[in-house]
DNA sequence: AGCACGCCGACT
DNA sequence: GTCGGCGTGCTC
């Protein structure tokens, strides 16, 4: 940015809505070539020294007592221009100061407080000189040794010089002491993993006609230098990843710098062996499981563009690429997108208006794209889709049997495991083929099922299913409906309603009591919380050391083990009944992508899917492998009640020790919206207060607003009003509040 | 967010 | 008489 005044515009680092503006500084003479926009300064402000980010020049509006920068941060540029836009469009968007969202944005870099230094050596004669007192050295033949070393391979360390050269450091120091050697103090980048390989491999596969058709238009998009998005529709197997590497190279040609995301390394390490093969060092790798000094060293590498390819995991999308041209985003549907701690953004978003300031190509990759995915891909909408229909191996998809578990119920069968499920894994043992018994998570929230004709009681307003509480009462959680458990179903008349749902230890107890032979693995949070356990539970399923895996949701992601010949769901019903608008959506995402883990190898595989709601779409689309089918039929139900992607909603939880003061608080701020929305006709519908799924976490209570409107910017403005009001008139407010615009779940 | 300034109750 | 409660208001 140029400089257009005489005084450094500073946003200090404060999370308040009160000083989330310019403030103006004069810059010292000392400090005029340090400071420029992206620079991290000290400020004096309000008798208190605070961080702040340089964002411009220019004075101050009136007459104000302006104030001298007292020092700088960081003596380079911090954030790129392109990240500070970013940081102001989020502050908008996510409700929260420009200072939170640049803290966010410059994360892993803050969390290290300097870099390691490393003393380099280097002669400080000429070579003649140097010929000359080394044949004075006759007496010391080490010292000659070293400096030869030190000649032929110069910058290296006092350790690593006296290795070279076969002797100890002391030799080293005295050559130093004499002032014939010299050190210089420099930064070094630590970087993670073994050090990638020099060169890169050449591309040898052969795209098939989907591929080359889906490259053809993303690197023509490419070249064009300008914004556009793309979905990527295809399904596993398909050779998506081939097609971002080539888009990643069609990048790196017009000499910018791409970024990929997917949602978890540690679940696809073949994803960053892919990347380091076809790209060599120039591929940065940041996630959270890096050091914070590894962490610098590949953000570093970014911001310098040393290493145009980046690949990460959320936090990754704020990577400071001098001039991004490509986001690519990896199964774009997965949940783990969306940050859920306090500044609630999800990296599809940001990937988006990183792009649309850059002028920079998004590609979405997915085997079943979110809703609003698809439908902005939709004929007319603004993404564009390309699809890739064939597998690259030409296997078909495994065959999904449905297990309808209310017959199982009728004819007798009480059991967790269906007889057909079992008849298909005492197969597996006697083939010695392997078995995947994939148990949804838990419930957090306990749903009330007819066991009979499989009825959910859902809310009529919201089309959420209800939830058990311990007053015996079923509670709507976006709108607070409530309703008495009947003891009859409503339906067919049945008794046999109740609670819901049996947790991994219990499957693991039933199969070993059904299959008392086999040898069987479990794998949830609690067997894998010492850490590494993880992948030695992945290693011995995958050499066969077992015949059974029973997991949750971890074990459907990523995992490719070839042995699997069976997938079964224990009962798809847990998902499908979350007290969540996308319930029916993650259900078809989740059990589309269990099924596919069947018959990974040379033999052909199936996957069993155990519920009592047989006939839902959800559970009908994804047994079918259409994903068209499940779009067809969630679409209305979404357009009906205003839900995503054809409204927004925004969740507004409040928090407290105690829960009268919540539930008032939630109360007050209703009606202070309320009051705030113009007309009769509600352009925003507020609902609830209610209590939120998990009603009390940390002996804090926890109530929910759930806010709906068609117009995302209207729902944040209001929304932004209402704190500000509830800031300057009820400044006693106790309740701590969080805003989630368009939230993921809602737990 | 902090820290000042400011106007009303119980203490050396 | 003062010490201190935390209500409002500002910070270049």
């Amino acid at each position: 940015m140029k400089k257009t005044g005489p005084y450094a515009e500073v946003i200090v680092d404060l999370n308040a809505r009160r000083t989330d503006r310019v403030f103006h500084y004069a810059v010292p003479p000392e400090l005029w070539d340090k400071v420029d926009v992206g620079a991290r300064v000290l400020v004096p402000f309000g008798g208190r020294r605070l961080a702040g980010y340089v964002v411009g020049f220019g004075y101050p509006g009136g007459a104000v007592n302006i104030k001298e920068i007292a020092g700088v941060l960081d003596a380079w540029q911090v954030f790129t221009p392109e990240l500070l836009a970013l940081a102001r469009w989020m502050a908008e968007s996510y409700l929260c100061s420009t200072a939170e969202a640049l803290q966010r944005i410059l994360s892993p870099r803050l969390q290290v407080k300097g870099t390691r230094v490393v003393k380099h050596l280097r002669t400080t004669l000429s070579e003649a000189e140097l010929e000359i007192f080394i044949s004075s050295l006759d007496r010391a033949p080490k010292q000659a040794a070293v400096l030869r070393t030190a000649v032929k391979c110069p910058g290296l360390t006092r350790k690593e010089l006296a290795d070279a050269a076969e002797v100890s450091p002391s030799v080293v120091d005295s050559l130093v002491e004499k002032g014939i050697l010299a050190v210089s103090a420099e930064e070094v980048l630590c970087r993670p993993g073994r050090p990638a390989g020099s060169f890169a491999k050449i591309e040898t596969l052969d795209l098939n006609a989907g591929q080359k058709d889906a490259l053809e238009k993303v690197a023509g998009a490419i070249r064009q230098r300008s914004f556009g998005v793309f979905l990527l529709h295809g399904v596993t197997g398909s050779g998506k990843t081939e097609v971002y590497l080539r888009a990643i190279a069609a990048v790196l040609e017009t000499s910018r710098q791409a970024l990929a995301l997917v949602p978890e390394i540690s679940l696809t390490p073949q994803m960053v062996d892919l990347f380091r093969e076809r790209f060599g060092g120039q591929v940065a790798v940041l996630h959270s499981a890096l050091s914070g000094m590894e962490r610098y060293g590949e953000w570093r590498r970014v911001k310098e563009g040393a290493a145009p390819v980046v690949l990460g995991t959320r936090s990754a999308v704020f990577a400071p690429m001098p001039s991004p041209g490509l986001f690519v985003i990896d199964e774009e549907h997965e949940s783990s997108y969306k940050q859920d701690g306090h500044l609630r953004y999800h990296a599809r978003e940001i990937a988006l208006k990183r792009a649309q300031l850059a002028g920079a190509v998004v590609l979405l990759g997915s085997a079943t794209p979110s809703l609003e995915s698809q439908f902005r891909a939709s004929a007319g909408g603004p993404y564009q889709l390309v699809t890739l229909n064939e597998r690259i191996d030409g296997r078909s998809l495994p065959p999904v049997r449905v297990v309808d578990m209310r017959r199982e119920q009728k004819e007798g069968h009480r059991g967790i495991f269906s007889r057909v499920l079992i008849a298909a894994v005492s197969r597996r043992l006697e083939e010695r083929e392997q078995t995947l018994l994939f148990l949804n998570r838990r419930g957090f929230a306990s749903f009330v099922i007819c066991r009979e004709c499989g009825m959910v009681f859902k809310c009529p307003r919201c089309d959420i299913s209800l939830t058990y509480h311990q007053d015996g009462r079923l509670r709507c959680h976006y709108c607070n409906y409530t309703v008495g458990l009947p003891d009859r179903c409503p339906g067919c008349g049945s008794y046999h309603i109740g609670q819901f749902g049996a947790g991994t230890q219990k499957v693991e107890e039933e199969a070993r009591r059904f299959f008392p032979g086999a040898r069987i693995l479990r794998m949830d949070s609690d067997s894998t919380a010492r850490k590494g356990s993880h992948a030695q539970i992945v290693n011995a399923f995958r050499d066969r050391r077992a015949d059974i895996l029973i997991g949750t949701q971890m074990i459907a992601k990523g995992l490719d083990f070839p042995g699997v010949t069976l997938v079964g769901v224990i009962n798809a019903d847990t998902t499908l009944h979350m007290p969540d608008f996308r319930a029916a959506e993650r259900t078809f995402q989740l059990l589309t992508q269990v099924a596919g883990r069947s018959g990974r190898g040379s033999l052909p595989g199936e996957a069993l899917i155990q519920t009592y709601c047989p006939e839902h779409y959800s559970i009908t689309a994804a047994a079918a492998h259409d994903c068209n089918k499940f779009y067809q039929n969630e679409m209305p139900v979404r357009r009906s009640l205003g839900y995503p992607p054809f409204g927004h909603l925004a969740r507004l939880l409040l928090t407290h020790e105690d829960e009268e003061t919540v539930k008032k608080g939630a109360a007050l701020v209703k009606e202070l919206l309320n009051n705030l929305l113009p007309g009769e006709k509600k352009s925003v519908s507020i609902l609830g207060p209610a209590p939120a799924p998990l009603g009390k976490i940390k002996d804090r209570f926890r109530w929910q607003l759930v806010l709906k409107a068609y117009n995302r910017n209207l729902l944040r403005d209001i929304i932004k009003e209402g704190l500000s009001v509830l800031e300057k008139n009820h400044s006693s407010f106790k309740p701590a509040i969080n805003v989630d615009i368009n939230p993921q779940g809602m737990l």
